[in-house]
DNA sequence: TACATAAATGAGAATAATTCTCATTTATTT
DNA sequence: AAATAAATGAGAATTATTCTCATTTATGTA
């Protein structure tokens, strides 16, 4: 697991840290995104908390991490590992869990000539979208 | 126009105030969403900060209000007054404009048979969704 | 219309999230 | 292994938001 984070980082050129090592590790063992208050509470005693942000900052520089605000304004960081990573989320608005979803090519397809003619409509050049599902997990509805 | 504000705050059953009146018409007289930071601005020197945010609140809880994060993680608020308020939101990633836009209503039928699947795929019961368009404007994609 | 009560406000203190500073430590290059 | 460049830790600074409490304003009632 070292050996794989060590990788990530030399890949991506830039220098091998311990708290970079630890950071990328953690965001590994999880496999779904995590807020950024978690990740700290995990890494506490390991890595300041300024490092942890300022870690977070250099993964983003490089493409390797991703953060995006919860619908509750809090945010959220995931690893980026592959670069064709596009997808969506899935909140739980009761118990904060977070879901990466994949849509159905028909469906992407669909939406990108929807955005297609807002692009026209609005004569806005469109480069991304996000779409974001919230509910309830199958433990919170129950509950 | 300030009767218009008094009277959205008589129907929604909450005491008519100065500050209420004040952010409701900053609110009206823009057509589109705008940052908390930007709303304050306006409201310099007639509303206090602390009340603001108050007044952001108590307007939420009503429902009245909608706030909700923009991608770099700002708070944005726009007023609701027709409950049937459903849309998405357009940003211009360069000078931060936000509009409000419709889908299709084929592309929204597609969107909730796909959100079918999904509930169905993880278990989950979802109650809303959220898409977000990301680009540049048209004055800013010529700049 | 005036009074009593309840609710809302303003100012600034408190808190939380994030960034910044700078002296020290750790990587990288040679 | 030494010299240089980069990253870190600790805490200060900054920003966004909430909270506190004394004062003001709105509402319901006589």
């Amino acid at each position: 697991m070292k050996r794989k984070s060590r990788d990530i980082l030399t890949e991506h050129n830039i220098s091998i840290t311990n708290p970079r090592i630890l950071v990328i590790e953690e965001l590994l063992s999880h496999s779904q995104p995590i807020t950024i208050e978690v990740l700290q509470k995990k890494l506490e005693g390991k890595v300041a908390v300024s490092t942890l942000y300022r870690v977070i900052n250099d993964l983003k520089k490089i493409n390797l991490l991703n953060e995006f605000p919860s619908p509750e304004n809090v945010s959220v960081v995931e690893l980026n590992l592959h670069d064709d990573s596009h997808h969506h989320h899935l909140f739980c608005t009761s118990c904060g869990e977070i879901i990466d979803i994949d849509l159905g090519k028909n469906f992407e397809d669909n939406m990108s000539s929807e955005i297609n003619k807002i692009q026209k409509t609005f004569d806005f050049e469109i480069h991304d979208h996000t779409l974001e599902l919230l509910g309830l997990c199958s433990s919170c509805k129950k509950g």
